[in-house]
DNA sequence: CATGGGATTGACT
DNA sequence: GTCAATCCCATGC
């Protein structure tokens, strides 16, 4: 989608992206699992301010923002809200649609339900790396594009975020429920 | 300049 | 259930 899509409330834009496709040269899932972050409470990486690791994510929305996590894997966030706001949208978990096989090549794994069902494991079945942070989210090579008609109007569940330390009485996961590729299951509903 | 800690995963007890 | 891998960044001395 266009930066428009992106320049609003960043809690907002993660329900959103549910049924929304992401693809890289090839490969491509439907989101079925995100989280929000924002500047404004610590669990988020733009809670520190700008700085070389952070520009991304206070930059324009719309981007790509990549960073390595655990010093292995690597993460994919969409950046939101207007440019000076550090905001973005972490995708976790997708369903795979295309490209399938060369997923599971890299991957080393057959099942599909294995394949894009957590943050470290999604960036690696696409092939995406740090090289890709920045990237316009509209023009490629990562691109998100708007849902598929089968995935009109997802049931969508409200969560607690996954993985951290603080602020974990925020509800800012969003799953499609009843998918079978979530990184761990929904729990409370909204 | 040294150090600690991750928005995780997979292998192992 | 526990735990190591692995490295960049932010912090503190």
């Amino acid at each position: 989608m266009r930066p428009a899509f992106y320049d609003r409330p960043v809690v907002e834009v993660a329900r959103e992206l549910i049924g929304c496709v992401v693809s890289r040269d090839g490969c491509a899932g439907v989101i079925v699992e995100s989280e929000a972050y924002h500047h404004s409470e610590p669990a988020c990486h733009a809670f520190v301010g700008l700085t070389e690791r952070t520009r991304v994510l206070f930059g324009p929305p719309g981007r790509a923002y990549v960073y390595r996590s655990y010093g292995i894997h690597a993460c994919l966030n969409a950046v939101c809200e207007p440019p000076g706001v550090g905001a973005a949208v972490l995708i976790r978990a997708l369903e795979p649609v295309e490209g399938v096989d060369l997923m599971r090549a890299r991957r080393g794994l057959e099942r599909v339900q294995d394949l894009c069902s957590g943050p470290g494991k999604l960036t690696q079945a696409l092939g995406i790396w740090l090289e890709d942070n920045g990237c316009d989210l509209a023009a490629g090579p990562i691109v998100i594009e708007r849902k598929p008609r089968r995935w009109r109007a997802p049931q969508v569940a409200a969560s607690k975020r996954v993985g951290i330390t603080k602020a974990t009485e925020l509800e800012w996961r969003f799953c499609a429920v009843g998918s079978r590729c979530l990184s761990r299951p929904a729990f409370s509903r909204a």
